[in-house]
DNA sequence: GCCGTTTTCGGCCCGACTGTTTTCAGTCG
């Protein structure tokens, strides 16, 4: 294996991290505004980056990625050598450390915190709500006794909740509130928008978009911010609410006219990089202004789309990406990650469709911690049209588990084959797996003869957490290259929202997995979503197959699949990229290919 | 601080809402 260890463990999103940093830090010190974008824009282009960000500054072709310039790059270049920045150290002392907290106030921006730094002092959230209780802040220019209010019932909000949350919570907030505007008269389209139309592992805010006829929006807007599950409201107007839910969830409604949908809804589906880079395009390619209500000649600034209509009428988004001689793309795609070109080339993918599933791998039965038999899973996979069904127990050492013994292992096997002769004849096949631990020596957790019992093999890190970053993956890749192994199970294990994933480093893993030809699972479980889509995208472009898993322990699990086929769109996978997606029979030849032969009897 | 078919200076995406203002700045998306 080759050396892994770096001098220093900075990668690109670490130093997007610290880019994005001194652009807030520069706000706060009231820097040029774009001067500190650059540095925000900066760190965008790291955090999209396919390649190896070192490679590129050793061969000095840093000032190759756009946004980045002759002093970003020799900025870069002194983290990835030193792990250090002088320039960042010096502007984090010049400021007290508890001024970045205040930014996390809904309303309360840079040029706020400045203010109340310079004047009265305050740089923590706890100087901030004294100086609003002792009525200080309303005494400063720009601000009144209504700003001194909203900053304390934002400080109640900020203790309260944290900042993002999960898809699985978000759309089953959403989808209440989506069924509402829909059946209100009035509402001619309606669809959500932003981040959970790009099937986002996780969201900020839920965005809805309404079409309506001016006289409809007031009371929509009224129903809007008076629906169950409403905590406080943020904003109302006329076209535009902000409301934050029972969970700390903040969802805004905006209300167009139906000519106006197409320009909104993929203005606040955004991503933000997206529609900067269709902007960019329109005003290049036919001198066209875009924003959320159409296109408009850019030399005639003061007349806008919103008073006169599109120059160019859309419909559709389809349409409207049309319009800027492109091809349609995928919500889940609009991340200025190289979709526009693909777009403009005719050369994008026909993504996955939950449809395209044919079965799934890694679902647990009663054996070990599964709630269901394995005739009960199969019949459930049967239910949702699949031909196969994975079923992969844990293995001895997973305890906590009941994982079994290879006494119980084959006990298991006889059930499975004796499941399989009745399956058979409507078409459809159990495949007996097993999810087998990987020890700490990077050893699997069964030996030679039990191994080879199984049609398939799920390796799975479930203990050793504090090993180091290098030795559990040196501990995955040595897993990954034993012949029994068919696929890594999720990779970075990340067991829930708000704990780190396994410090693991994701391009090692998924070059081993290139170079044995092995299998990653995109782990469907909401609180498993792992791998950031844009390590898919890696994974495709090495030609590393995945498998999309509901890690399932009951009925309700298997509806996951759902969350893990939006991952693998955002990751550009198309159903040649997923295993799941083979008829019955090419997984057989599939998995029997990746399978050794058993040893001679013996 | 970046960028260039307007290329070494002078631009840099655009609009709604709020709260403070009496015409606008700040924040957000």
């Amino acid at each position: 294996m080759t050396a892994m260890k770096k001098a220093y463990s900075v990668d690109q999103q670490d130093i997007a991290a610290i880019f994005e940093e001194i652009g807030t830090l520069l706000e706060l010190k009231g820097e040029n505004p774009f001067r500190t974008r650059a540095y925000v824009n900066a760190a965008r282009a790291l955090e999209g980056l396919q390649g190896d960000l070192r490679q590129l500054a050793d061969e000095g072709r840093l000032t190759e990625i756009k946004g980045i310039g002759a002093d970003l790059a020799a900025k870069i270049t002194e983290l990835l050598a030193t792990g250090r920045l002088k320039f960042h150290e010096t502007l984090v002392a010049s400021l007290p450390p508890g001024l970045m907290d205040l930014l996390r106030i809904p309303g309360f921006g840079p040029k706020k915190a400045k203010v109340v730094y310079e004047r009265l002092g305050v740089d923590s959230l706890e100087k901030l709500e004294a100086a609003c209780r002792n009525g200080s802040v309303a005494q400063l220019d720009g601000f009144g006794e209504k700003s001194q209010h909203n900053i304390l019932a934002g400080l109640a909000l900020v203790r309260q909740f944290s900042s993002r949350h999960h898809i699985h919570t978000t759309r089953a907030a959403a989808q209440p509130l989506l069924a509402a505007l829909r059946a209100r008269a009035g509402v001619l389209r309606c669809e959500v928008a932003g981040s959970l139309r790009r099937q986002c592992e996780t969201i900020g805010d839920v965005d809805f978009l309404v079409s309506a006829r001016p006289e409809d929006a007031p009371g929509i807007m009224a129903d809007f911010v008076a629906s169950p599950g409403v905590l406080s409201i943020g904003a109302q107007g006329a076209t535009k609410a902000s409301v934050v839910l029972e969970g700390g969830l903040q969802a805004d409604l905006r209300v167009v006219s139906d000519a106006q949908y197409a320009f909104a809804l993929n203005y606040f589906t955004g991503s933000k990089a997206h529609n900067i880079a269709l902007r960019a395009r329109a005003l290049k390619l036919k001198q066209l202004s875009l924003n959320e209500y159409g296109f408009s000649p850019a030399a005639e600034k003061e007349k806008s789309a919103k008073e006169l209509g599109s120059r160019i009428p859309c419909r559709t988004e389809e349409e409207l990406y049309a319009a800027l001689d492109l091809a349609y793309i995928p919500p889940e795609l609009r991340e200025d990650q190289g979709e526009i070109e693909a777009a403009a080339a005719g050369r994008l993918p026909r993504l996955i469709e939950p449809g395209d599933l044919r079965g799934t791998f890694h679902c647990h039965s009663t054996w070990s911690d599964g709630r269901m038999s394995i005739a009960a899973l199969a019949n459930a996979a049967q239910g949702l049209g699949f031909a196969y069904l994975g079923v992969a127990d844990h293995s001895r050492s997973s305890r906590q588990a009941h994982g079994l013994d290879p006494e119980r292992v084959r006990q298991q096997a006889a059930e499975v084959r004796a499941l399989n002769a009745r399956f058979a004849r409507q078409g459809f096949r159990i495949f007996f797996g097993a999810e087998v631990d990987i020890l700490a020596d990077g050893a699997l957790d069964y030996d030679e003869p039990t191994l080879a019992l199984f049609d398939y093999v799920v390796a799975a890190v479930h203990g050793g957490f504090t090993l180091s970053a290098d030795a559990m993956t040196r501990r995955i890749c040595q897993a990954l290259a034993h012949p029994r192994v068919t696929m890594l199970a999720h990779p970075t294990g990340r067991l829930l929202l708000e704990r780190e994933p396994y410090a693991i480093q994701m391009p090692a893993v998924i070059a081993a997995a290139a170079r044995h030809h092995k299998i990653i699972e995109l782990n469907a479980h909401p609180y498993r979503l792992d791998m950031d889509w844009r390590l898919w995208k890696h994974a495709k472009e090495l030609g590393v197959r995945c498998a999309i898993n509901p890690d399932a322990h009951s009925l309700a699990d298997l509806q996951y699949l759902a969350y893990g086929v939006g991952i693998a769109r955002k990751g550009w996978l198309t159903s040649a990229d997923v295993i799941n997606c083979l008829p019955l029979q090419e997984v057989e030849q599939a998995l029997e290919r990746l399978r050794p032969p058993a040893h001679p009897a013996g």
